[in-house]
Order: structure tokens, then C-alpha cells, then sequence
DNA sequence: ACCTATTCATAAGA
DNA sequence: TTCTTATGAATAGGT
């Protein structure tokens, strides 16, 4: 909404989640209230955080009320003997975060297959997207790395020639003191130090 | 609210207020949605109209299980044991594999940005998939090129220092030649003509 | 149902 | 946590 857009997403950072769980959880129940006294409406809202806490409105101010007459609106539902339930309930959540999973690693096979995206629905299409992320990742990486050690290789050949250079030239200077105080500089004056830039990108 | 602020109180026109009941319920509900999805919460929502009419919103898909939940919580209802553990090992994987979820979507967005992804139509996301590939492309080929630049320059440096050490060398021997047939050639015994390897990588 | 003028809700930052 | 503020959403009153 304000300060940019929100995504329908589950929120990332623990923090924000917490700060925006609680603020929407304020305005959600405020809605609700008013929702009531205009409509003359009997509202029940029912909270549980991702932490499991509790959160409870109820605008005829029994909540116990309301969800009787909620079972009994809806047949013969008895409160008793929950346990079974809910582990169910979290059983199947499980296999579905974990067939999503599946997919993002199924999307490779689709991309290194005969591509047969055309086919793909707008979910697999997503999904296909994040997958296509990561796999350029892992191909950037590993080409990054190929390419530093090249890099490396042919900064460490330079220092070799660097370092045999400067003795050769201690070596004429040498020569040159015993035998000869002609121009032998003159031969090898490429400039060295070399003035060719380093550092020309970063990482 | 808008086109004039409403009072909180019961809408006294019966049309009008069936009518807000309507809209408000609607966004009520919407809410409620979102922010389970944004903040990982179950949320149940039972609304009964002046008229008696039920809504009902259950994000876990089951408002069972919330009641039962809910009862349990607060009632005196006893957790026989082994149960117990469980759902708590399995909330904590549950949490788990929501992570690496999050964590495989977490680069599209980093690189749509504020991106409003969410509500884009297939045709909007398949020119967002071209346009993906082509960024991605230029990305990759700039790196490449000054990367090329960088092994190019050092390669140049190289032969630099190469040409440079050649004649360093032949000017050694030739002053030998002259004055000296001393042991010049094991001073400078680096090895060359060098054995360190090139093409480590092809493109 | 659809359309704006307004007010409301709230994400981000302090 | 609370306050501020810029901005997206919700919606009251019409059509």
C-alpha cells in the first residue's frame, strides 16, 4: 500500500512480518467492529500468529456463543478429540511446501530437456522463473571462478617476468659499471615501471 | 468515509446498510486474507448478518480445525501425551521448508525489484521472462568484456615483459660475449621460456 | 454493477 | 514501541 506496493507474499524479514502482523491484525479487528455496529452484524475473528498466539474478537462479546451457534448452523461437529486433526492438517501443508520444492528442482529438467514450456501453466511459469534465477546463478559463479584463476594465473606469470626483468637489469647496471658506461639503458628502456592500469573492473 | 465521513453507529436506512454490509464484508474479508498470507497466520472469520445469514472465512481451509484449536486453548481439554511433540517438530519443519522456499524466491525479486510480479497476466509475465533473458544477457556480456579487457591487458604486460626480458638476455650474452664467459646464463636461470599453462578456460 | 471524490490504512523510516 | 508521512486502498454516495 503506502511507501510502495505490497507483494500477496508471506513477508521475508522475521521483523517486518512482525511489525506488519501486528498493524493489519489492528486494522483487521477495528474492520471488523465497525463492520458490526453499522450492519448490525455478529462478528467472530479467530487469530493465530505463526507463532501460535491468540488473537480474538468477538462483537456480541461471546465467542463460545458464536461458534455454537456456527456448529449448530452447520451440523453435528462436536469440540472434542482435536488431536487427530491437526497434525494432519500440518502433515498436509508439509507435502505441499514440499512438492513445491520438488518443482523448483523439476524446472532444470524442463530447461535442459526438450524445453517444453509451452505447455506450462502460470504457476509453473512463476516457478520456472525463480528456478531460472538460481540456475544462472550457479552458472555465473562457476564462470567467475574459472575466470579469476585465469586472471590469477597471468598476474602471477607477470610477477615472474617482473622479478627476471629487474635482475637483468641489475645485471647490465652491474656489467655496465665494470666494462661499459655507454648508452645500454637506451636498449631497454621500455618504461618500466610499466604504466599499463590495473584494476580496470571490480567485483 | 468517503464523499463524507459515516458515523459509527447502526445505518439506519435498511438499503443503504445492506449495502455497506456488503462492500465492508467484502474488504473485511480480503483483509483477512492478505494478512494471513502476508504474515503467516490462520485466521477464521464467522459473520452473521441482522438477517441471520452466515459468512464464514477459514485461510487454513478448515474452520474446524480453528475451533478446535480455538477450544482447545482456552478450554480445559487435556493433550494426551506423544501427541504433543509432534506437531511442534512438525511446525518447526514446516517453518523450515517455508525458508527455502523463501529463500529460492528471493532472487526474482531482487532483481524485479519493487516489481509488482503478483497480479500480472501470462502474456505480461512472458515478455517479463524475454525481457529477463535479454537483461540478463547484457549483464553477463559486459562482465564478460571488461573481464576480457582485464585478461587482455595482462596478456599484453606479458609479452611486454617477455620481448623486454629477450633482449635483456641477448644484451647479457653479447656483453658476456665481450667481456666475460663467466656463469651470467645461471643467474638468470627462471626457466624460460615459461611453462605456466594458458587457456585454463574457453568461452 | 460501475465510477470518483474522499477518507482510511499502512509501509517505511525515524 | 510509537510517531510521522507519503502513498496505495477502501469505500460512500451517485449513476
Amino acid at each position: 500500500m503506502p511507501r510502495g506496493k505490497v507483494q500477496l507474499r508471506r513477508i521475508q524479514n522475521p521483523v517486518h512480518r512482525q511489525v506488519t502482523f501486528c498493524k493489519r491484525r489492528a486494522g483487521l479487528l477495528k474492520k471488523a467492529k465497525e463492520l458490526s455496529v453499522l450492519c448490525d452484524a455478529d462478528i467472530g475473528i479467530i487469530i493465530y500468529s505463526a507463532q501460535g498466539k491468540l488473537f480474538e474478537l468477538a462483537t456480541n462479546g461471546a465467542m463460545q456463543d458464536l461458534i455454537q451457534r456456527y456448529t449448530g448452523t452447520r451440523g453435528e461437529f462436536q469440540v472434542e478429540g482435536g488431536e487427530a486433526s491437526q497434525p494432519q492438517e500440518m502433515q498436509h501443508e508439509i507435502s505441499m511446501l514440499k512438492d513445491e520444492i520438488d518443482f523448483l528442482q523439476k524446472g532444470l529438467r524442463y530447461m535442459f530437456g526438450q524445453g517444453t514450456v509451452g505447455h506450462m501453466t502460470l504457476d509453473e511459469l512463476q516457478t520456472l522463473e525463480r528456478h531460472l534465477e538460481i540456475w544462472m546463478y550457479h552458472i555465473r559463479s562457476t564462470k567467475m571462478h574459472i575466470m579469476f584463476q585465469e586472471i590469477q594465473s597471468l598476474k602471477n606469470k607477470e610477477g615472474i617476468l617482473k622479478t627476471a626483468n629487474e635482475i637483468l637489469q641489475e645485471k647490465i647496471i652491474k656489467q655496465n659499471g665494470f666494462f661499459d658506461e655507454g648508452s645500454t639503458t637506451g636498449d631497454i628502456g621500455y618504461g618500466y615501471p610499466l604504466t599499463i592500469q590495473n584494476g580496470i573492473f571490480n567485483f
